[in-house]
RNA sequence: UGGGGCGUAGCCAAGUCGGUAAGGCAUCAGGUUUUGGUCCUGACAUUCGAGGGUUCGAGUCCUUCCGCCCCAGCCA
């Protein structure tokens, strides 16, 4: 690992004691080595980035290396868009891996073990049907049945498993079955399928194969012929553990019978040389992620585009990395989030308080201000001139110099944000009423003389005056103002487009939905507001998209990635409102 | 008694050989402030799912019980 983001300071995980055991211990001579192994069947999501995290992080904090492989073993659900979309999350997040490597690499490797395996008495090819297997494989508390297929000779398994690979079988015909234990109590350890049958085009090895490996025959064997010497994996992988090891350790003693090895000697010799078939892989397993008031499954992640809930999966609203991304999430404010969530065994739902105090953070430290009024009303400075023009030059940064400035024209009329108003106003409301007095930023104090109201009652227009010795926002007279509010000049104000997003779904847990419903009955169809008309500062007309940056008193935004033009149509993505004491003060008077 | 895991605050999460419950988020209360932002200060578990036992001493050891999650794809 190279090029990757600073080490965390904290506890350590239970991963880390392990690798930290096995360092003293000698064990893989200090080695660490780790692999982040998605299947390329849709795009990542956020608690992929926690695995990434993971996997990238202890590579860089033990020296050791991380490789990125696709497990590529079902053809009729993988695609290169998703390769492509896998390998540009991963860069974005910040990470390197030391190689790429493709499950469908070890195809041949693969299919040479398994004809070792039946060589050994450890597979055999079985031609019940789905139903008889599944009938045949008992329950949870019934151990199951052996196949009337069971006992056939390794030359008879050997012929048929070839004839598999040649095409010669249907799909569906038979499977190559590892011969383990029908009666075992682990499920998953009564004659797992080993290879199936698929006549399928594969997204990269074409039409070279038509019988795939299953992921726990792959998963363990990839891992030993890399020299993975940790193998992390989520929670629900604890039940195929033994599996793997069952797979790595039956490989380990079939290396050692070279009696068996015939015509493929040459690729057995070869993998017997390898590190990972001497000091072999474990596996350990980690709590998935869980978040508050979201989803994250593939399966409803696909569901959520495909039934067009979502605009896609770069959606901001999903929780997608390109989604986030999208949104305005930061890389560091993603890997900020995954450290501090911590890794460990318990099941677990973080709160999505958390990811937006991550990234509230991150952008704060590094994100340009600017002025935009997203609900405009005209305040009028009847006591400037007609003509009047100041341009004052506003830090971009208020704690950061360095970051420079820009210059914000100011004149006699301006656009305020109606929120910021108030006819009669109470006690604590430290903004603009008949008779208060406010700082503009950085521009001047106004106190308010009046309004004016349509037909309907609504205020079309707010009267002020200006004191011209509050020149910059501030006076020698050292009078204390209390609120301060954002502007921006009605005669040099540029258009925009601000999209406001809020939580995807209208409750805590869609994953937990009551009898009869889907978690997409709970989509809120206002988590979406788009404002069509907002009026923004001149500086940021040129902004290229995909930049992140503050409206002052209102929150983080980011130019749109996809329909963001500058000089010609602004397009805006709030990524997180800025926290709101005001909002919580008018909630309790309420 | 199918098997495998997990249970420390509202949410995450440290807690190594038993020695008297880190940290973060959220929340609340103050202070600073030209963003009701940021920042700073303080408060927030007599108790670790429950009971029993061992011990001078138990979140840590033993034991019984309870609760939650995963497994019966030719998916990963």
């Amino acid at each position: 690992m190279t090029n990757t983001p600073e080490a965390p300071e904290k506890g350590k995980d239970f991963i880390r004691l392990i690798i930290d055991k096995d360092n003293q211990t000698g064990k893989y001579d200090g080695r660490v080595h780790t692999r982040f192994p998605p299947e390329p069947n849709g795009y990542l999501h956020i608690g992929h980035a926690k695995s990434i995290c993971l996997n990238f992080g202890l590579a860089r904090d033990y020296q050791g290396k991380c490789n990125l492989r696709f497990d590529d073993t079902n053809p009729v659900k993988e695609d290169v868009e998703y390769v492509d979309s896998i390998r540009e999350d991963v860069t974005w997040l910040g990470f390197t891996w030391d190689a790429n490597f493709y499950a469908s690499d070890y195809f041949e490797r693969l299919y040479c073990i398994a004809e070792l395996f039946i060589k050994m008495g450890k597979a055999y090819v079985d031609h019940q049907t789905p139903d008889e297997i599944r009938a045949n494989r008992g329950t949870l508390k019934e151990p199951g049945t052996d196949s009337p297929y069971r006992d056939r000779t390794p030359e008879e398994n050997l012929a048929l498993f070839r004839s598999m690979r040649a095409g010669e079988l249907a799909d569906g015909a038979c499977i190559l079955r590892a011969k383990i234990d029908m009666a075992a109590p682990n499920v998953m350890l009564r004659d797992p399928a080993l290879y199936r049958i698929k006549h399928a085009n594969h997204h990269r090895t074409g039409d070279a194969w038509c019988i795939y490996p299953m992921y726990d025959f792959t998963h363990g064997l990839s891992d030993a012929i890399e020299g993975i010497t940790h193998s992390i994996c989520t929670l629900e992988f604890e039940n195929n553990r033994p599996l793997y090891n069952w797979c790595v350790d039956t490989l380990m003693e079939g290396l050692r019978m070279p009696e068996l090895f015939g015509r493929n000697a040459a690729i057995y010799e070869e993998l017997a040389a390898l590190p990972g078939f001497n000091e072999r892989p474990y596996q350990y397993e980690f709590a998935r992620l869980n978040i508050t008031g979201t989803v994250l499954s593939k399966r409803k992640l696909i569901q959520l585009v495909q039934e067009g809930h979502v605009l896609g999966w770069d959606d901001p609203r999903m929780p997608t990395i390109c989604g986030f991304r999208r949104r305005g999430y930061t890389p560091a404010s993603i890997r900020d989030f995954c450290e501090r969530i911590g890794v460990a065994k318990s099941d677990s739902t973080v709160e999505y308080a958390l990811l937006e105090h991550c990234v509230r953070q991150d952008l704060n430290d590094r994100a340009p201000r600017y002025l935009g009024v997203m609900d405009p009303v005209k305040l009028v400075i009847e006591n400037y001139p007609e003509d009047g023009l100041d341009e004052f030059t506003m830090p971009l940064h208020p704690e950061d110099e360095s970051m420079g400035t820009r210059v914000v024209p100011f004149s006699r009329e301006l656009w305020i944000e109606r929120a910021d108003f108030m006819e009669d106003a109470p006690k604590k409301f430290f903004r603009l009423s008949p008779g208060r007095e406010v700082r503009l930023r950085f521009a001047y104090y106004v106190t308010c003389t009046g309004f004016d109201k349509d037909a309907d009652g609504n205020i079309t227009q707010i009267r002020a005056t200006y004191d011209p010795e509050t020149r910059g926002g501030w006076s020698k007279d050292g009078r204390k103002i209390k609120g301060t509010l954002h502007w921006v000049s009605a005669a040099h104000a540029v258009q925009a487009e601000v999209r406001n997003y809020s939580n995807l779904f209208s409750c805590e847990n869609p994953n937990a939905v009551g009898e009869g419903k889907c978690f997409t009955d709970y989509v809120d169809p206002n988590s979406l507001e788009v404002l069509p008309r907002c009026w923004v500062e001149p500086a940021l007309a040129d902004m290229e998209p995909g930049v992140n940056f503050q409206f002052e008193r209102t929150g983080y935004y980011c130019s749109d990635s996809r329909d963001h033009a500058p000089g010609d149509k602004l397009v805006f993505n709030r990524t997180a409102t800025l926290r709101d004491s005001w909002a919580k003060i008018q909630k309790n008077m309420a």
